[in-house]
DNA sequence: CAGCCTCGTAAGCCGACGCTAACGTAAGAC
DNA sequence: GTCTTACGTTAGCGTCGGCTTACGAGGCTG
């Protein structure tokens, strides 16, 4: 079930961004809301919503800390996604041998 | 861009579920709305965000409107997924190596 | 035609979400 | 110890999204 709070993690553009940001490199909250318009309480409270999705990881460094992205996250919206491309598929090749059978 | 649009549709539960009913074979809207605790005008708002995101379609047969779901419609989704996998995966593999070479 | 079905849309309500401002906390730097 | 930096959390506000009720437009049947 954890594919629904990807799902809903990353519905949201500007968390999705942030998502982005980590994708390359791991960065710290500050150096995340840098670039953006909204504030750093923000960035922190979509931080929170990726972190119980699964998607990002915290590691203090000092005062700081560090955001990255977890390989893996990705794999239960993945294997759903799949798993619904295959029932779709099929139905929809069985629906076209039925429309054969018909002529 | 159009992958933002599926992202969002199918972040909500009740859409999430309809879209999983048309999975196997197509319906009414009436029908859609039948087993469902929530009434047939709001099936219909989420057919329509649905169909907007390309995830089904609907054709006209009499009065009565049978939705289907699309093959490919997941596609988007699925190549911004595997992509973003990918530069995960790899930036993941670059810090490990990046470790080793420090020991 | 009248009556009944199926459906989409508009108006309005209400709860959830995203944002900011303000607070308190913990970790260096001096 | 004091100051600064980096962070998370809370309260509060505005907005957006989902739902219902009510309406109007087509099609089919008698």
């Amino acid at each position: 079930m954890t594919y629904a709070s990807v799902l809903v993690a990353l519905a949201d553009p500007t968390r999705r961004a942030i998502f982005e940001s980590l994708r390359n490199r791991p960065q710290s909250v500050s150096g995340l809301a840098l670039g953006r318009t909204i504030s750093r309480p923000a960035v922190s409270q979509h931080l929170k919503v990726l972190a119980e999705a699964g998607l990002v990881k915290s590691e203090a460094r000092g005062a700081a800390n560090i955001y990255r992205a977890l390989p893996g996250g990705l794999q239960d919206l993945r294997d759903y996604l799949d798993a619904f491309w295959g029932d779709v598929l099929e139905a929809f090749a069985a629906e076209v041998a039925l429309q054969q059978r018909r002529k």
